[in-house]
RNA sequence: GGGCCUGUAGCUCAGUUGGUUAGAGCGGAGCGCUCAUAACGCUUUGGUCGCAGGUUCGAGUCCUGCCGGGCCUACCA
């Protein structure tokens, strides 16, 4: 049995992330997790929430909270979401968990012991008023180009000049305000990438098949001026892993933590180690999905990121996976998004515009946006959200294509025959042509989904169902029905199957309309169609159903009006 | 500044290693159907392929320059 191992990047931990977030990662990544189980896939998808770092402690002090407890809460808050828009993780972690403390280490160590890490001092700014050292991005000033007077201490988002922290002109502390700032000594672990350099490349020109995106970018890192550049993977913060502990093959890092890049895709190992212990498995159970000597030598891993993770992804984790000198099992590949814009603009999390994922479900069900971002996900380019387009994709596609045709079918059934699969008549050179072209379609839809074309396979299956409404049409069971009630059966019975043969195909996208339509259906066979022609013979003569509610209702310009000006900037809670 | 991506119908996007009259869906127009969520089907209308050169028998596709949009640039994650 094909093992397939698909891993989300991990949404970090600081609200509640928007559907910009939500289609560059988690929800691609479930459709493939979804499609590769129906095509009978032993799979392990696992996702975690991304905690440290020093976004998390500025928002759980924003929040008058312990950054422990604000974690637990927006954690249990995260995971209540994916589980609302049907991401169907087999485990959802946190990066803070235990087995991911030891983990961390462990790697960290071997590392230390492989001559991978060196300890180097460097000065950073300091801010005595707010107890902490500032990242290059909390410094605030003027620019000493342009003179904008909020210029970052690594780039003037006025000019786009890259900058040094110290180089702006009146720095303050971007958290506090404090002008106090000062230059501190201060000792770190890097990790010497730079010594695995000629392996990663190899590494990736093994990998013909990625995508240029993510391929590039790992080339960029590894060729640009002297090369790979070796990383400090230790931070000044009192939140995350400790750099120093029992065994540590270094002195010196007491009070620090490792920095979130090192340990956020470890999680993705450990976030397997917790899925076991809560669901009473062994270490054997986890590892033989990620040790290659321990049973993952078969597995095809495949990752799924916005583009912007694509450094840590290609290169540094990697990196420490290959420099513990240990078997662990590295990507096959790389799924890697630009990013979707919201009309006109970006996404702003810190200006509220746009839709976040808690009140994306407030207006509609989770399928109208999985519908929607699956099938504009943004893979070649950046890609944009507009409200009309989303209420003319939705109502087209979800309700009147697919939608409506469950509807006439089902309710023509229970007019004339009742609620129950008609018998008798046969079927003609009509039906053998519809199984032709489902035949053909199936295969490219698979197809499409095989190489992760997102849209491409969207584009697929909403041609599946048009083929319904196309076979409807040049069958007419209506006019069949006066003349030759047998012949209207039997269009039926085809058409009811093809119900079922649609819940089943669509169930990636869909999963929630898709329970409904074979709860509708009664149907208990939900594999994926091997033959089409047997698979829309599942459903037999007598066979009982109901005639579902409505699956989508359409999206009324009114509504749509609302959402506009109610997203349009500002958060409204 | 550097690297990479990108610009194709009103809109969202396909266009394989360069190969005839550039495609799809939506939207617009017309016709048909009447089972259905005024839904469905058929036909049709839309394009100097960002601009200017070049290579070639042949360029949306390759090269150069320019213009526009985007991402990354290693201390946000």
């Amino acid at each position: 049995m094909t093992r397939t191992l698909i891993t989300s990047a991990l949404p970090y931990i600081n609200g509640i992330k928007h559907l910009g977030n939500l289609v560059g990662s988690q929800l691609p990544a479930d459709l493939y997790a979804r499609y590769r189980r129906a095509r009978g896939d032993e799979v392990m998808f696992v996702c975690a929430t991304d905690e440290h770092g020093t976004p998390a402690e500025l928002a759980a002090a924003r929040a008058g909270q312990a950054v422990a407890d604000y974690c637990s809460e927006m954690h249990e808050v995260q995971a209540d979401l994916a589980r609302r828009f049907g991401l169907s993780f087999d485990h959802f972690g946190r990066s803070s968990s235990v087995h991911n403390h030891r983990l961390t280490q462990h790697l960290a160590a071997r590392l230390g012991e492989a001559g991978l890490i060196e300890v180097v001092e460097e000065e950073q700014v300091y801010s005595p008023a707010d107890g902490r050292f500032l990242p290059d991005r909390y410094i605030e000033g003027t620019c000493p180009n342009c003179g904008y007077d909020k210029a970052r201490g690594d780039q003037c988002e006025e000019c786009t000049k890259q900058l040094e922290p110290t180089a702006l002109i009146e720095p303050r502390s971007a958290i506090s305000g404090a002008t106090d700032l000062e230059v501190r000594k201060t000792r770190h672990l890097f990790l010497r990438q730079s010594a695995l350099r000629e392996r990663l490349d190899q590494w990736i020109d093994s990998k013909a098949d990625w995508p240029v995106l993510t391929t590039s970018i790992a080339k960029k890192w590894l060729h640009d001026g002297d090369g790979l550049r070796d990383r400090g993977i230790t931070r000044d913060l009192d939140w995350g892993i400790p750099a120093q502990f029992e065994g540590a093959p270094w002195e010196g890092m007491a009070g620090k933590v490792f920095y979130v890049w090192f340990d956020a895709p470890i999680e993705y190992i450990s976030a397997t180690a917790e899925w076991a212990e809560a669901n009473g498995k062994s270490e054997k159970d986890w590892k033989r999905w990620w040790k290659t000597d321990e049973g993952a030598e078969n597995v095809r891993y495949v990752q799924f990121m916005g583009k912007d993770n694509v450094p840590f992804h290609t290169l540094s984790f990697p990196a420490t996976l290959m420099g513990s000198g240990e078997d662990w099992k590295l990507v096959d590949y790389i799924k890697s998004f630009n990013y979707l814009n919201y009309d006109g603009g970006q996404f702003s999390t810190s200006q509220g515009r746009g839709v976040f994922m808690d009140q994306a479900l407030e207006i509609l069900p989770a399928d109208y946006w999985r519908w929607w971002l699956l099938s504009h996900a943004p893979e070649n380019s950046d890609s944009e959200f507009t409200w009309e387009n989303f209420q003319l994709s939705v109502n087209k596609d979800l309700a009147d294509v697919l939608g409506n045709f469950v509807s006439r079918v089902t309710k023509f059934c229970r007019s004339r025959f009742g609620e129950k699969v008609p018998e008798g008549g046969d079927c003609g050179p009509e039906e053998e042509a519809l199984i032709a072209a489902l035949a053909k379609r199936l295969r490219a839809y698979e197809a499409h989904m095989d190489a992760i074309e997102i849209r491409k396979a969207a584009g697929e299956l909403r041609a599946i169902w048009v083929l319904g409404n196309e076979y409807l049409q040049e069958a007419a069971p209506w006019a069949a029905f006066k003349q030759d009630p047998a012949r209207a059966a039997a269009i039926i019975r085809l058409a009811l199957n093809l119900i079922r043969l649609y819940a089943v195909l669509s169930a990636p996208f869909i999963p929630e309309a898709s329970q409904r339509i074979l709860a509708a259906m009664q149907a208990e066979d939900d594999g994926w169609p091997e033959d089409v022609a047997a698979a829309l013979r599942a459903l037999a003569p007598g066979h009982g159903f109901r005639v579902p509610e409505v699956l989508f209702a359409k999206i009324s310009d009114e509504a749509r009006e609302e959402w506009q000006a109610r997203f349009a900037g500002g958060r409204d809670r």
